[in-house]
DNA sequence: ATAATAATGAGAAGCGTTCGCATATTATGT
DNA sequence: ACATAATATGCGAACGCTTCTCATTATTAT
């Protein structure tokens, strides 16, 4: 249910977070911008301004509840936390984004880490190129 | 020389354009923003508007001469293109870049591409951290 | 030199995102 | 349920980075 996960994240249950928070939770395509969300919503023929989709998004964000991403190209993506890690190749005629995990580069990315004296605390993989539906 | 590298990107000799490339190919901080190399140029005494900086940089990257970066937070940041591709682990205290190649990195990246039916043409992987100097 | 062509600087505009504030909604204590 | 305090909302203005417009100036070809 919704509403414990916003109690449990310390933030008030309101229409609009409940709202959105549902919507990243059934939504077809995993990865919404703001914007996607917003207007959805307003065809919905909700009540929602666009700062509040923003606001409600960093909060969701700070409190562990979505990751944002920057793909190329203008506006963030927020997604459900679900767990586990992963990185995204994305179709640059299409659009389409698939998710994959390898272990042999996130292993090599610490070694890398290590090697120069860093303390990783995070990173970000976007691979880019045509989808095999484009290619046809 | 510089003007033979614009006249070879089919790009007319011009001062700001000469004034830049030199600019990115002297500085000890490899890695640029437009405002950066347009504040320089302002405190070298050069009358140069910085809707050309941003014009130009775009000419350098379509003619292959430069690669822009979006690291996280901000604005693009520019470097001479130099031949050999590499990935960036950047300190989230003090801001520096250290550059880094891994076969390995690169080598599964092609895998994962190929076994999701995509034709690559890019990719960019950041690794954000604390470097050794700030770890003091 | 001249003419044709392209680049420049200045400011306005664009875009995604955040801020400020008066109003509305939620949680708390009775 | 009700009053109260605390917080969230919607709206529009403002932000930071980047691109556009356009009259002026510089570069190239003749
Ligand atoms: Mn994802
Ligand atoms: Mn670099
Ligand atoms: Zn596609
Ligand atoms: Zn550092």
């Amino acid at each position: 249910m919704e509403s414990k996960d916003l109690r449990d994240a310390g933030l008030k249950v309101t229409l609009p977070r409940l709202k959105i928070l549902k919507m990243l939770e059934k939504a077809a395509n995993r990865h919404l911008s703001a914007e996607a969300i917003y207007k959805v919503l307003l065809e919905e023929g909700e009540e929602i301004g666009l700062a509040t989709v923003y606001r409600v998004l960093t909060q969701f964000e700070s409190a562990g509840l979505i990751k944002r991403h920057h793909f190329e190209g203008g506006n963030s993506v927020f997604e459900l936390e679900q767990g586990e890690h992963h990185d995204h190749i994305l179709c640059i005629k299409c659009g389409r984004v698939d998710e994959f995990y390898d272990d042999l580069i996130e292993e090599r990315q610490n070694k890398v880490a290590e090697k120069l004296g860093y303390k990783m605390t995070d990173h970000s993989l976007y691979m880019y190129g045509v989808c095999p539906a484009c290619n046809a």
